[in-house]
DNA sequence: ATTATCTATAGATCTATAGATAATGC
DNA sequence: ATTATCTATAGATCTATAGATAATGC
């Protein structure tokens, strides 16, 4: 049952992805490693010779997870487009990404699950929000403040965003969903582009 | 065994009050129904009888957790003292609270896990949710605004506070977390005082 | 010969149920 | 007699390991 250098890499590299989707999707402790690897079309015996655990693969899958929608949460090249910051308030308070969780953020997906988890992936998660929130502060309107501030409201921007995500998907009440998604946008936008 | 029906009324709130905190504590799959029983000073066996399934004591768990946190993040009697919006939200942002999750805000220590979970315990988190939000916009600076607007602004200040505590107490760095706190206290602050 | 994957399984844990036990309360 | 709780256990699931298998790559 042996494969080829290459298709092991890509099978290793198919667990990873499929993982970054799934957990975020389930939660980390509500998929485990026989749904994962059957996921990328190998059985679950098969995973321990190339991760020494759950819990490395879980570290593994949520870099990949955080790099990903990195980009797409975030595009890099947007920062000097004017309504930016707005573009990506919007696209992340989106109905879309709500109800998309397995391609979507993953400090929304698993935050609350990453407190009660190993150091390795609460250090991914940490390193996931410091570039999360860089990015974030390239597109505020306010662009001259100091790097402090910046980093700062970035932070608090980003709290927003996560928590109106979580609230939005655990409601049981679409309309409220929606008007949590809305009124955080609106409250986000308003106030970081008032000036005083 | 058998006990009074006292005692029996005794034993059952106290594994709902134990649940309470445990499940904040280790998050709804972190804790199984034996701990839950032994934390009450029983055995796993003597729950069906009071409780149809885990599912259900979840659910009865989360309303008390609710129920209680309420009463001390948002005493209903500070609505009228002048500052009580920024007491409100610096309690909820305090380093006490983030470490202590077991007694504090339930919507930030499992809101994550409640999304895929059964209809009874998101139906409790929804009444919570609207029942903290009516409370923090009792609170808020500008009360002269219509009740719309009121709750928009209370439901987003809310979403706030609870990805701040989430993603607080989710990184693997303490100065990254107090900074996470402060930064959304003040935001927060500022910009629910501030008049355009 | 090496090794990527599979099969089989150990050992732990989890939810739930059935029947036994023993104290209450009629 | 009733019933709150306990003991024992079923059946499922979960993480991890060991050895077998079979195709690659020297």
């Amino acid at each position: 049952m042996k494969v080829s250098k290459q298709k092991a890499a890509e099978n290793r590299a198919r667990i990873v992805t499929e993982a970054a989707r799934l957990f975020r999707e389930k939660g980390l402790s509500g998929i485990g490693v026989d749904a994962l690897t059957k996921a990328a079309g190998l059985t679950h015996g098969s995973l321990y010779s190339r991760f020494d655990s759950k819990e490395q693969l879980m570290a593994e899958a949520l870099a990949e997870a955080l790099k990903r929608s990195a980009v797409t949460l975030y595009p890099p090249d947007a920062a000097t487009t004017p309504g930016a910051f707005e573009t990506v308030i919007a696209r992340y308070l989106s109905p879309t990404h709500r109800d998309t969780p397995g391609t979507g953020c993953a400090l929304a997906a698993v935050g609350c699950e990453v407190a009660r988890h190993g150091p390795a992936a609460r250090q991914v998660l940490t390193e996931g929000l410091w570039n999360s929130a860089g990015r974030l502060s390239a597109v505020l309107p306010d662009q001259a403040r100091p790097v402090d501030a910046k980093t700062d409201e970035a932070l608090a921007v980003l709290a927003s965003m996560v928590g109106a995500l979580i609230l939005a998907r655990a409601v049981d009440d679409s309309s409220l969903s929606d008007r949590i998604l809305n009124a955080s946008q609106r409250r986000i936008i308003d106030t970081a582009t008032q000036k005083p």
